[in-house]
Order: structure tokens, then sequence, then C-alpha cells
DNA sequence: TAACAAAGTTTCCTTTTGGAAACTTTTGTT
DNA sequence: AACAAAAGTTTCCAAAAGGAAACTTTGTTA
């Protein structure tokens, strides 16, 4: 039909995405796929493949034509690797603030323990979203620390030198050399030994 | 009909788990509305009046007997004042996920671009907080780049081997060695040229 | 436990979605 | 410019959703 019947199909909502709850104007669901699938650099074709659902019933989601049923979205979400607060939440809300923060080596702040030497980056900026920090392991066994280390958020770490354990409450130790990371939930216990001939070095990164 | 029909409506769904991408049960919607409902002391009439949706749509939906379009699910979250996530991450909230995720060197996901090879790290968590990865800066040039690079969210990046150059919209450019560590917002304009003979080696890690 | 009311479910029918294929537009190639 | 291939849109129809009303279940009171 050349006379487009654009109904409102979308009123207005809320959604909460992270922590804070805003208010989105009439959420533009086709307009807001169609970019996620351009950004994954695909064709309707393909992303008909990775989520089972028509090439034609995508392009009338994309041209709001139909609203999909929340057994499409679903196979949207999944095929598409997305989540749906994603899939609501609008693409972008420029706060263009401009910090930055260079950390030269060895130049951090020192921040030594019985266990580590920590040596904090970045400590100029405050309010990040993330806590990166290289650490030396000193700890050379499981006794030397009382309890498990447990705290809040997700934590990410990827050994720059030497060699260490990871002992984790949920999953048997392992070994892990230059080069190798782990990313894990800090809130499950956690603890680290070095085992290579100098203590290792680590570069961690937290965020909560 | 007495002998429940439950077609299946909806499809199996992975959602954020531990590092085997686990699949989860297939979300209760209806369950999920249903809960939802009763907490907020709603007969299935009080409830479409305020949504707008008939109450026998309302039961159907809740019993799982049909998959909701977008629309419904609008004046769902409108009418009763929730939010999308909230329907679907229903009786979560457990904060002791014990997720953990090993990538051996070299051994993630390669994602080359024409100024980069990166390594992508942890894929197996979905979810996370934050996007490690390494990259080698094949860049050697500004002019390898068409345009900053920006998007959401804060980076932190960390110089492994070789020397790069570090240029950002609203600071004068500087060398980065190995060691170096830089912590910055990346909607702010940004790129990397490499300026060692070998091409840099960069451990990044994005945060939005 | 009969009678009634309120809550919830199912039926029946209309409207809308979703898929296959036809059709149109865009992109690239010679 | 002419054509071919790829990408996207529209059409048509079967299948599924949404609403009104009939129906069933649950709860309350005499």
């Amino acid at each position: 039909m050349s006379e487009t019947q654009q109904h409102d199909i979308y009123p207005s909502m809320t959604v909460s995405t992270d922590n804070k709850t805003e208010k989105i104007a009439p959420i533009k669901l086709g307009e807001r796929l169609k970019e996620i699938r351009k950004t994954l650099g695909l064709t309707l074709e393909e992303a008909s493949q990775k989520t089972g659902l028509a090439r034609s019933t995508l392009s009338k989601i994309e041209n709001e034509q139909i609203s999909p049923t929340f057994q499409a979205m679903q196979k949207l979400t999944t095929g598409l690797q997305i989540d749906i607060p994603q899939l609501f939440s609008a693409p972008k809300k420029v706060t263009a603030t401009g910090r930055r923060d260079i950390t030269r080596n060895e130049e951090g702040k020192a921040h030594p323990t019985s266990t580590y030497e920590h040596e904090l980056l970045a400590i100029q900026l405050t309010n990040k979203k993330m806590m990166p920090f290289k650490s030396k392991v000193r700890a050379r066994d499981f006794s030397d620390y009382s309890a498990w280390i447990r705290h809040d958020g997700e934590e990410f770490l990827l050994v720059l030198s030497g060699e260490i354990t990871f002992f984790s409450e949920f999953y048997e130790p392992v070994n892990l050399q230059q080069g190798d990371s782990v990313y894990y939930d800090a809130n499950m216990g956690h603890m680290l030994i070095s085992i290579s001939d100098d203590d290792a070095l680590i570069l961690w990164v937290t965020a909560s």
C-alpha cells in the first residue's frame, strides 16, 4: 500500500537498563533492529538464517509494518546474540566527556599487601567504570591466604609475566602462563599464587 | 479442553550463564506475568483495564497459550508500570553466579580489520560488564583511518609489547611503550598506530 | 449445600502476524 | 549503458493473536 497507514504501533515506555530507569520516547523497534543488523554487517537473508525468521518478516519488522510476537523477538535476540534490553535501549546518548589518564610503566600508585603488590593505574580519573591495576603476586601457597577473596563485580585478569595458579571456589585450580587470561565473577571466592621462579605479574581489571 | 495442548510456544533460549553456554529453560513469560500481577494484587479484569488488553488475552498469555505481540507487551509494561527486563529476568538476582572463562594465550577469537587484528577474550561468557581483547596494531599512519573511532563506554588500554602513538580528539598524541597504559572515554575520538619495528600488541578492556 | 458473585478459562470469530514467492530496487561488472 | 546478482519490499495466504461473550471454577454467605 502506498498510503502508509502507520498507525502508532508503539506507545511510549520506560526501560531500565542498568541501574537507572530512563524514559524512552516511543521506541522504534524496527529502526533499532535495523541498526543492530547493520552494525553486525548482516543482510536480511543472513539475519533470516541466524534467527529463523523469514526475510520478509524481518523487513516488515524493520519497517514497522508489523509488531513481532514475543516468539519472534526471542528468535531475534537469540539469533543475533543480543539481549532484550539492548533491543529497547536507545543506541546513543552522547555524554561527550573526554577524559583521559595515562599511567606510565611502574608509575602507578603502589599499594602493597602481604600477598600482592598492587600498582593502581589511572588513579587520576574518578568515577570510572573499571579499576585497572597491575599486581605482583607474592603469595606462594594456599596458606598465605586466610580466606577466599570475594567482592562485588566482575574481574578480568591477564598474566603479563611468570606463571600462577588460579584457585576459585567452584572450579578446579588452573595454571596460567604469560598471555593467558581469565574472566570471572568476583563474588565467587578466588585467589592466586605464583608458581614461577620470579613472582608473577598480573594485569587486573575490575568492574562493578 | 482439559488435555493441555501446550504446544511449545517458547523456543529454548540461552541466557548469560557459565563458561559453558548453558541452555536455560524456556522463559516462562506467562508464569512471570502472573507473578507480577499477583504481587500487584490485581485481578485479570483490573489488569485488563490497566493494560487495555482483553481479560481473555491476559489469561491466555499467562497460561502460555499464545505468544503476545510486541504491541501487547508494551501495553503490559506501560499498564502495569514494569519494564521489560523485569518481565524476563524473573526469579533471578542470584548474586552468587560463579562464572569463569579462561582464554589461553593466542586462543581468543580472531577478528581482523584493516587496522587491527583483534583477538577477543572470554567470549564464552555473555552479559559481561567488560569486553577484553588483545589487538595487534597494524595501522602505521594516521591515514590508515578514515575517521575517529568512537563508541559508547570507557576503555582501558595497556601496551603489552612494541610502541604506539595514541591519538585522541581532545589531547595531543602521546607515545606509549610496553607497560604504559591509558584509561579514556571511548566516545572521545581515538585511534592508535604502531611505531615500533614490530606491530605493537595491546590489551584492551572496554566497559559500557 | 444452594444460590450467587467474582475470578478465571475457553470458544468463536475477526484482525494481525509470519512465511513463500513474486516483485522492485540497489549494487556491481563487463 | 545493459545486464546480472544481491538486497530489500510487497503480495497473498495459512497460521496465530486478540477481543466479546459464553462457560467453568472458586469463594462466600445464608
